[in-house]
DNA sequence: TTGTAGGCGTTATCAA
DNA sequence: TTGATAACGCCTACAA
């Protein structure tokens, strides 16, 4: 067994300690650590040179209370089951740590199923006891009692995409459905006629979106809309994998399938696989995120690809501004995804 | 422009509102909702009724000023740019999250290169600001300045993996040198003879035990050593595929390629797809991990499998009784991989 | 330029 | 069974 160094752990330096061993007040302690300027230069020094040598640091705890602020804010993961999938995540994840630092903010993090009365609470125990500062949400819903919520409670927030309605909050949205159209117009100049699609649950603002640019390609190409050539999937493998099976057991199977982002897509290239159908020459397949991942699926694949790094680096920054009452400089902001063509649609 | 409705939030409800709306003393309303048997039935039902209607919720900052704790834990995850690219992390980060929640707890997350200042500054802001009440540890350093820095200050912390020397701390650690010398048997089972394996930087603890592993594998099976097989990767697909690059080049090519994890092993499989090399049959290849991705590697890929999520939840566990002060029921656990053998090398 | 004092919202100690 | 009161550590009018 290791010691028990454990349990006994020495008691944090505060400022009354700095302020005692300068023999002065924790007023001045305090403002010269803030650097205020009515503090003399010699005793700046003095205090700053104590402060580093004693060790101290604020409490946040203290500070939190003093200041009704906690400088964090919050995300909800989308999990299914004991892990998230999407890489997506990953790297939006990366994006909100990373600029929440720079801004001196921190991130907590909890994973909830979407709809739950688990995510419910989430959100309710972290705005009500004030654990975070604001929240950062993705992947809305049509109707997001999230958004409601938050709105209702005047408590601050930023969103990856949107709600069905009106959206009275700071977004970013990335343009899914030009992309979408970009993209069946893409297939469409391959020669491809038989596209299908396999979507996310409706209540996704993403899947109405996407479902619309599809069905503004097959409108712009002439391509008559077939019922038999949708799909719904749930933005996993799993989903993509099964879909793809039913379409390909189909009295006329599609001889390009997009996915309404790059797992989804992944999972179909694994079920033409398994068929032994080539991806890339006998069935084209694209998704949509433009994560590294789907650089390394085999072949390659096609999809839309949105700045999820940068995206959640811009969010957090609307987000801050709002807990701090600044005025942002954008607040509504949609952007174009890029179609990045790999082998996956064929040469 | 979206409705000036963030700013000025409606004022927090505080224990005073409950206490006077009430009638009683915040005393009373404290150990009321505490559940404190000392109060009366029927008070506690008032309160906890008005405590709900009122919408009440104790203020974490004052909670925690007051109780010296913040019940948050935290993680920093070891990234690489803008993203981490491990799916491991996916999982681990559930797990550690799952756990939390359930014990109410929270978890802070960061991402910072490790061995960086940039982590130091995190690691030492985290702590001495008692914003978390203790850290998890994960991808260890033989020599690791967060262990020794952690167990000097007798902060509370518990370790997935372990440091090179003596472990005065609570673990959790995967035997990956029986697992790994397991896997070289296999593989010679198989017939292999020119096993490489491509490593991480020798600085891990992973390494070491793994490349060790590897070895006593060769020396069970009476092969010798050839350095020309070992190479070195960096725990990412891109170095996997490097270091796989130049083992093909080499006069005398392995026949099977280990590497340090799945990541590894998929950037080997992408190279010798890239050679028209076929994996399973002209080239066996494994991994480590037996994240969800190994299996939709193409081919999907022999793996050790170690249980990442559960592994997390009890780091958690362990390390919220080191917070707490509660004995450990167990402290240094040594748990073995599984290994699971796919397509990937051969049949 | 520095110090005094009050309070942020809780919990805990003690007395009633 | 309940209530008054004192911290927890920091920030900030206001006074000196």
């Amino acid at each position: 067994m290791y010691p028990k160094r454990f349990g006994k752990m020495t008691m944090a330096v505060t400022i009354r300690d700095v302020a005692k061993h300068l023999n002065l007040s924790i007023t001045t302690v305090s403002r010269a650590l803030d650097g205020y300027e009515d503090v003399a230069p010699e005793t700046r020094e003095r205090v700053r040179a104590a402060a580093r040598e004693l060790g101290y640091v604020p409490s946040s705890a203290a500070r939190n209370l003093r200041r009704q602020r906690a400088n964090i804010i919050g995300y909800v993961i989308p999990a299914s089951g004991t892990r998230f999938t999407d890489p997506f995540f990953s790297e939006f994840i990366s994006g909100l740590g990373d600029q929440a630092v720079s801004q001196d903010f921190d991130l907590l993090i909890s994973t909830a199923t979407p709809d739950t009365p688990a995510e419910q609470q989430v959100y309710s125990r972290w705005i009500s006891s004030r654990l975070v500062d604001g929240v950062i949400l993705s992947r809305m819903r049509l109707e997001d009692w999230r958004a409601n919520h938050l709105l209702d409670k005047k408590f601050p927030f930023a969103v990856h995409g949107r709600t069905g309605g009106q959206a009275d909050y700071p977004f970013i949205e990335i343009d899914s459905r030009s992309g979408l159209t970009q993209l069946v117009k893409h297939l469409a100049s391959l020669g491809h006629r038989r596209i299908a699609y396999i979507g996310a649950p409706a209540k996704f603002t993403l899947q109405r979106d996407r479902f619309a640019g599809y069905c503004d390609g097959l409108i712009a190409e002439n391509i008559p809309f077939d019922a038999s050539l949708v799909a719904e999937g749930d933005l996993t493998r799993a989903g993509g994998f099964r879909a793809a099976q039913a379409l390909f057991d189909a009295p006329h199977p599609p001889t390009a399938i997009i996915g309404a982002n790059d797992l989804t897509a992944d999972g179909v290239i694994r079920a033409a696989h398994k068929r032994g159908i080539v991806v890339g020459r006998e069935l084209a397949v694209a998704g949509y995120d433009g994560t590294e991942e789907s650089e390394h699926t085999q072949p390659p694949l096609t999809t839309l690809r949105q700045p999820v790094y940068e995206t959640a680096r811009n969010l957090v920054i609307m987000l801050i501004s709002l807990i701090k009452g600044d005025p942002l400089l954008q607040s509504q902001i949609i952007l174009q995804p890029e179609l990045v063509i790999r082998e996956s649609t064929g040469r």
